[in-house]
DNA sequence: AACTCTCACAACCGCTGTACA
DNA sequence: CTGTACAGCGGTTGTGAGAGT
């Protein structure tokens, strides 16, 4: 494969090959597959090795039957989305694509739960999609004492005026996220808004793992800690 | 018990997108 | 602008386990 074809390994991993790519991410890090195999001393190529890595070795990764929310949430997803499974996955903490992919082609094809979503009648189900837009928190003293996210839009975006969406316990709903100066940093993102039935969920790319959460925007926090702005939120509210 | 079939999952393959010289 | 190397994605295949006959 990739010109080294001569001597490079195939079919299950072993178990000291495990352990020895586990080592090798955990000494140097993940990424720069081209020399992974090198550097773990394994005769395997670098996609299997990185393939290894994200679908079965990676910590976090969840195992075992997918639970009826995440199952719910896949065939939404694909509905919008398509066959687009790392984009599915990123939505599902702790999921891969391949795992998505595979539970998608083996078990949701045929299954009686799509027919009864597309069944339904139009009315009853309406399905806002906000393509991705970019978006940037600046962060500054004052915004972080205020709980006012400044909120500073990337070209191309239109900017919707900022009022305060719902709250839950008497908290804004982003304090959480605002508290988090981590995530905060690392705040510019792509979302995806989905209006079905009455409420609006939203889901953001480019956050921390353990923040990439669903959160029913309606019922205030809704489960998951936050991960949004207050600009897609209104955006959704105008279509 | 032996064989066949089906299902679930791991892994492979080929292609595309992106970064960089 | 072009070519090359690399990372990542989605379709497909291989394989083992369990169910059915």
């Amino acid at each position: 494969m990739e010109g080294y074809n001569l001597g490079v390994r195939k079919g299950a991993w072993t178990g000291e090959e495990d352990d020895l790519l586990r080592q090798c991410i955990e000494n140097h890090g993940e990424g720069n597959w081209h020399q992974v195999p090198y550097k773990a001393g394994l005769r395997r190529c670098r996609k299997s090795c990185r393939l290894r890595w994200l679908n079965y070795l990676k910590p976090n990764i969840k195992r075992g039957d997918f639970m009826e929310d995440e199952v719910d949430l896949i065939i939404r997803l694909h509905k919008l989305l398509g066959n687009r499974w790392s984009l599915i996955a990123g939505r599902l903490p702790g999921r891969t694509a391949n795992d998505v992919k595979n539970y998608w082609n083996t078990r949701l094809r045929m299954d009686s739960r799509l027919k009864k979503v597309k069944d339904k009648p139009q009315e009853t189900i309406k399905t806002i999609v906000i393509r991705p837009q970019p978006r940037s928190f600046i962060k500054s003293s004052n915004c972080l004492s205020s709980k006012e996210p400044h909120i500073q839009t990337v070209e191309n975006c239109s900017t919707p005026s900022q009022t305060s969406p719902s709250t839950k316990n008497g908290n804004d709903w982003w304090e959480t996220f605002l508290d988090d100066e981590d995530a905060f940093e690392r705040a510019t993102c792509y979302g995806l808004a989905l209006e079905e039935e009455g409420f609006t969920s939203f889901w953001v790319d480019d956050m921390p793992q353990s923040k990439r959460q669903c959160t029913n925007v309606s019922e205030g926090l809704g489960r998951g800690d936050f991960s949004f702005n207050v600009d897609l939120w209104n955006h959704s509210k105008q279509e």
